[in-house]
DNA sequence: GTGTAATCTTGATGCATATCAAGATTTATG
DNA sequence: CATAAATCTTGATATGCATCAAGATTACAC
């Protein structure tokens, strides 16, 4: 069975491919399973990808000097994620990207993508497009963490999110925040 | 006097365009000159433009609801602002940005933007590869601000952007930086 | 199903950094 | 250059949240 159809019906939201910009496009993607715990990027190697998940939960996250996870990301269906710096200029990776459940994930490579791009103007406008509310996401985000406090926090991601919520452990959920695990578990508590 | 020559440089740095494109993108533009401390987006009307910056600099920055600043981005020669959320969604904006000094700046406008972007290919590449470091460093933001120190997260920027460091005032930076002033001022102190 | 690993909870303690306050210095302006 | 405005500094105090520790659940594998 394919699982192209989830990427195409999100790229439509945006463009219009004809049929043979679709094949075109079809034919630099490959489909990869992966298992619950299993990393899609590791610090040191390139993160060739950008990936998209198709089906599943991954994140991206960060291990710090002092063994701290931090989690960049936080993905779903129909969310792309990748090392960006790594992918971007080809330098070793500095994040992991974990399988949060068993998923489902579709895989391009950079310089696929970027010859693509190139070539079919709807696709470079459909990341471009893709790519701007991102960044508007990050913004929002960047500012929530220097304003907010740690249970605004939670409780404004629980609210915006609460399927992802209750899908994640909340020590992920935690080290996205910001928060240690415990004191989310203690504002869980208090209500 | 011309002023289109930095944002033609800027583009040529990512893609290439003809002398028609360029009089076309041109022809979309507008150059306006603020004083410092003059705000070009405001809070409650819709942020219109997705502006670069010539000659200054400038902050985007969000007033919460207790009176405090919090500095979004601080840009100058060659960056691009806006408040995201309102120029893509046409909604109200949510943040300030203010000159931090006499500055001048292209404005473009959403419809006309996107109206080139589908004409113009290459527009729309540079935009896209413009984004995507963008929301690299925006991930790397996020990522600084919830595993570094306050002493981290400074003398980090400082050895990183020493110029702007030096350049914008220090209740500015630490507003950027989710510290307070006095915090800032007392981590300069020690060295 | 039983055992082991993963996750979550609860309490005690400490510290980094915010806040408040007030003065010092630097920068702008007529 | 004089005055005001803006910015930065320094000290005292308070507190939100991390950290450490150890036990309680829940989920998972054989």
């Amino acid at each position: 069975m394919s699982r192209y159809k989830e990427i195409l019906d999100h790229i439509a939201r945006y463009v219009e491919l004809s049929d043979s910009e679709i094949a075109e496009f079809i034919s630099i993607l490959k489909i990869t399973r992966v298992k619950k715990r299993q990393f899609i990027i590791q610090p040191g190697f390139v993160s060739e990808y950008r990936n998209y998940i198709v089906k599943g939960a991954v994140r991206v996250f960060y291990l710090d000097d002092v063994g701290k996870e931090h989690t960049v990301s936080i993905g779903v269906e129909d969310w792309f994620f990748t090392d960006f710096s790594s992918y971007l200029n080809r330098t070793p990776a500095k994040y992991f990207a974990e399988a949060l459940e068993d998923s489902v994930i579709i895989q391009m490579k950079y310089d696929d993508v970027e010859e693509l791009c190139e070539k079919i103007h709807a696709l470079s406008q459909y990341f471009r497009l893709f790519i701007e509310k991102a960044l508007s996401y990050a913004n929002e985000r960047v500012i929530t963490n220097i304003s907010k406090t740690s249970e605004e926090r939670y409780w404004d991601y629980v609210n915006k999110y609460p399927q992802i919520a209750n899908r994640v452990p909340q020590y992920v959920l935690a080290s996205y925040l910001g928060i240690s695990a415990e004191s989310i578990s203690r504002i869980r508590s208090k209500s």
